[in-house]
DNA sequence: GTCTATAGCATGATAGAC
DNA sequence: GTCTATCATGCTATAGAC
């Protein structure tokens, strides 16, 4: 399931990073696009490691070249400043991310699988993409401000999406009347968990499927509209 | 049930400092405690403000001291190095938590009760000291390498008395055989959104309250023994 | 106990050779 | 297209007056 996920999006990093020089051609300077493509690979590989140890503000310029193999000079060739950077990274996510989740969930009809088609959407891409999405997450207060407004809108966006899939469960019948928005908040938060803490879910052995599936059991024992009065320990 | 626990808890700022200030004696230069404990409370106040909008790494001493109104050499009574600041916040933390969440599940036995007495506390005391724990969170990467380990390792004990619940009840056949280990882990991340968006929740208008309940809710639905084989649309 | 002044250094960014 | 050398700035931290 995953892996057909994965074949399906192809989402070879060199392909993400020939879009990145596409949409950001008028602040990269170098004309050939196979030698920028493969030096932006570079650098934003090096950016996310090195920020994913000590932050974006604590990397220097120079710790970068270090580590990706460039001079301070040859690297100003792919940005104006450092704060393109942490923008030209961002950007991308957020089209991924609304693209993903829409594709994944559109032709789905039947509210439980819909639902569970979401969370796998997102936690799948996460998993594909997770120093993206931890960058994105743990950066989001450094970006230039209109990108500061994409990323919250994007987590709004998922959100809404998750929200308006239970709100047609709600309304056919399919699931108890709960709150909707609070229910989707929780939902976005343990798919969160998964890119935020990817070592420790590691370290449990747990793959993305096991997790996404968990996060679907929970819902649906959450929504089911049979009601357990009858438990044997109602407190 | 919240307000008692503020009540009972009575987390004076100030007196969170004054602890502060006699687990730190060695770093801080001024004697005078009343002094010391006041000028403390500034200094961290302003650290936790200006780090939340732009991260540790980017908030100069110059700005803390405009913000907090104190002078360079002035702060530098009170601090040895910048690292030592944000050690110094990070390691109340610690201590507070555990306590606290030991404080508030040790004497509540049934399994159910204990669960959603452990979600209460944390909830509540992450509601209580926000600027605390968005901090800790969010500049974990950051920290001396001690502290580093303590914020790890504070983080994974709250799952492990999660999930020594979650076991008990499961033993005891209050709860359904699980894998108690990844649920206490999406209980974790159920917890910590709470204090990560705490503004997106004060705008949906959700209390402390209401966010611990709803997260007991789902657990106690996910755990509940009574298998729903009969629902209505088994897809 | 708090201030001003400043040392010493690392950083982001640019210029210009190759 | 990539490099080395350098500038200007802003930082942490200290010294010493009051």
């Amino acid at each position: 399931d995953f892996e057909s996920f994965k074949a399906e999006l192809s989402l070879s990093k060199i392909e993400i990073c020939r879009e990145l020089y596409h949409l950001n051609r008028d602040m990269i300077r170098i004309k050939k696009e196979h030698i920028a493509v493969k030096n932006l690979l570079r650098i934003i590989n090096s950016t996310l490691r090195l920020t994913r140890a000590k932050g974006f503000q604590a990397m220097s310029l120079r710790d970068l070249c270090a580590d990706s193999g460039f001079s301070i000079g040859g690297l100003y060739a792919y940005i104006r400043s450092k704060e393109d950077l942490v923008g030209l990274i961002q950007g991308h996510g957020v089209l991924l991310t609304r693209r993903t989740m829409l594709d994944y969930t559109h032709d789905v009809t039947e509210p439980r699988d819909k639902l569970l088609a979401a969370v796998k959407a997102h936690v799948y891409l996460s998993e594909l993409m997770q120093p993206w999405f931890y960058f994105s997450f743990m950066e989001a207060k450094s970006l230039p401000d209109k990108q500061k407004k994409e990323a919250i809108a994007i987590e709004l966006e998922v959100e809404t999406i998750l929200c308006d899939i239970i709100q047609e469960g709600v309304a056919a019948g399919a699931f108890r009347d709960i709150n909707a928005r609070m229910l989707a908040s929780l939902c976005k938060a343990m798919m969160q968990d998964w890119y935020l803490k990817r070592r420790k879910y590691s370290n449990q052995g747990v793959s993305a499927t096991q997790y996404a599936e968990l996060i679907g059991d929970v819902l649906d024992r959450y929504l089911a509209p049979c009601q357990p009065g009858d438990l044997p320990l109602a407190g």
